[in-house]
DNA sequence: CTGTTAGCGCCTTCAG
DNA sequence: CTGAAGGCGCTAACAG
């Protein structure tokens, strides 16, 4: 009934070998070989008392643990949620516990959750998702990141942190209505840096979707599939667009509303300036937009995309809360093709990335197992009912 | 540039003090104290250093880990990576790591879960999600789980499992289609068994939706919505239902389809045997489970209860594909509330269960903050369009 | 109140 | 090929 773990010395005892015995031949030490049949009595003794390592010591001996860290601004978003998906399939197979950090888009907490994942000596490290950026001037402190790091105080120490209770363990919330600039956020730059400690320090990195200097890191071809968006929905007889292009600095963002505009310009119908709206990379940022495209003068486009399939659904809400529907009097497209948003009605025209699929390549990568340090996944256009060919004379009224 | 781990003798060293003052400055011991001036320059040189603990050394000398261990069967599934979001905010305010498992529906790596955070000294553990339940005979082998744990050979062992590389460290694909039951998976009991010894060691356990002995757990009011849903259905005038009662087995569908029938009897609009159709948890299991009942002879009921949203919007598919609308044609109510469906059109009636703050019940539960053992969420009854009300004199068409 | 001294469980040089 | 011994970074008895 009782059961204090089982100790590997008491595996040896068992084995009647010694401890070093039973590590290695549990382990298949690198260099050293042990003899068949003590190996059997190890592992059978083994086996016996069911034994199983304490990875925290393992750990320490070792001095690197069996963790992979994934980094995600919000596990509930089905983007993230299926990234991890998949970077929970690939850990498994390599061995590996996930550590999950769901930021709340929080680039503190995201700096913080890298410092613990190197002083934790975690085997690697995944960071999904863009950061909005900064300024962007030249990182003028150069490379030394004074104290932007998890320091014992625990001003910007992370789960695990110092060890006083869980008083004054949190993190402080951040004001989340300031943008990353100025003196508030960390530094600019001292992600990267600590990434690179981090990597230095021998740890394997992976970056999802937006590059950070020069980190591996699994791409997401925005731009190309946007423009594969446009050119299909500009075959299939659209001309005038509207584009909820998610927030200013928003990398992601910013890509796929740079690829679509500029396909849809190569195509002759470029789209207005006015007709790209900046808001939130949410469902509500994509409701309150279309709304104000619905009420503004001039009438609505044709077809109006959004950088997201989240944000899509909003506008389709806002579309049908205003009494017109999609897409006699607005057709919609998104992107991503959320796995859950399959069966919305009228099915949504999108870009499928196939996003559990990123995260065992940025797994692999982490780990070092595949060869380049960049991978690209290119999205498919899928046409769906949200966005139904044009007739050919279709009206096409001009501003 | 470079830098090893700063350690704590190192910040003892610079704050010329010993080793156990510095421990004690800076994790505040329980019993010792330690000066004000002492713990200051101590607290002083860490920040200096940035030092921060290593965990796994805390572990390994406190005899206890700091991670907190959530096991999912699909982390991509909306109602798990929700509730996974709510374990991720409280586990991080209490200090927490989170450690992922997504199980992919095997019990073998759910066993193998729990006996690996035992092993590991896990500071506490979350299942989430039902099992289903084997033919539950009494458990005849009694306590003694002879071998279903994480063992060396590497057979049901799990993420850090024995140190042969990643060639042979992966879990058997469990037959799919196998039904929990048999000599196949792990014993019956096993679960409760490695449960009850993870406890035992010190470590805390909840579960969520579904009891298992009498361990910790946040039930959720299934049966008591599903009842409440009905009335409220009924009161809208319905009368003849058909129930995607999820796969036979599962115990959170097996109670909504009980309370919602339950209820229905009560009221005098029994729902025949015949309109209870089994079918899997999933979206595709509530299509097809869907388009039985289209094809079906003798007309469709006039509303169709699935248990659970995903199921629900997948019944919808099927109703369009079939050329026919919801809810002219049959109106449609789900289970969950899942965020990410919210927008769906026609919208979809539900009962409302608040995914992340079960998901923060659970912690709070696990790490021994709350009172009680058992905590029970009620969820709330969301009209929307896919139900709409009856008018008066609406055709009851009998079977 | 502070410093010294053992380990925690495991891996890994070193001898044998 | 095997055993003995040291140490990973930290905490928790023990002295002082």
């Amino acid at each position: 009934m009782s059961d204090a773990p089982v100790t590997l010395s008491q595996v040896a005892r068992e084995a009647g070998v010694s401890l070093a015995t039973a590590s290695r031949a549990i382990n298949g030490s690198a260099t050293r070989s042990v003899r068949e049949d003590l190996r059997e009595r190890v592992l059978e003794a083994a086996r016996r008392l069911a034994y199983s390592p304490d990875p925290s010591a393992q750990a320490m001996a070792r001095g690197r643990t069996t963790a992979l860290g994934l980094v995600v601004h919000d596990i509930a978003d089905p983007y993230f949620s299926t990234i991890a998906a998949g970077v929970a399939r690939a850990a498994e197979q390599a061995g590996l516990i996930v550590t999950l950090a769901s930021t709340e888009h929080s680039s503190e907490r995201e700096l913080a959750f890298v410092e613990l994942a190197r002083r934790q000596r975690s085997r690697a490290i995944i960071l999904a998702g863009g950061r909005l950026e900064p300024a962007e001037g030249p990182t003028a402190e150069g490379g030394a990141v004074a104290d932007g790091g998890a320091t014992v105080d625990g001003s910007a120490t992370v789960p695990g942190g110092s060890g006083v209770p869980a008083s004054d363990g949190r993190v402080p919330e951040p004001s989340s209505d300031a943008p990353a600039s100025g003196g508030a956020g960390p530094a600019p730059g001292a992600l990267e840096a600590a990434l690179n400690a981090f990597q230095e320090a021998g740890g394997g990195v992976a970056l999802i979707g937006q590059p950070i200097g020069g980190l591996p890191v699994v791409e997401i071809a925005n731009a190309d599939g946007a423009a594969d968006l446009a050119r299909a929905l500009h075959d299939h007889g659209y001309r005038r667009f509207a584009v909820l292009a998610g927030p200013a600095g928003h990398r992601t963002a910013a890509d796929r509303t740079s690829g679509f505009t500029g396909a849809l310009a190569e195509l002759g119908s470029p789209v207005a300036p006015d007709d790209v709206l900046a808001c939130p990379f949410t469902r509500d940022g994509g409701y309150s937009a279309m709304r104000g495209l619905i009420e503004r003068a001039g009438g609505l486009p044709e077809l109006v995309f959004a950088v997201n399939d989240v944000m899509a659904v909003g506008a389709m809400a806002a579309v049908r809360d205003a009494g017109l529907s999609v897409p006699e009097d607005v057709a919609v497209a998104g992107f991503d093709d959320i796995h859950t948003l399959r069966d919305v009605s009228p099915g949504l025209t999108t870009v499928r990335i196939p996003l559990a699929e990123v995260g065992e390549l940025a797994t692999d990568l982490a780990l070092g197992r595949s060869e380049g340090t960049r991978t690209a996944v290119r999205g498919e256009v899928v046409l769906r009912d949200s966005t139904p060919r044009r007739p050919a004379g279709a009206p096409t009224p001009d501003a």
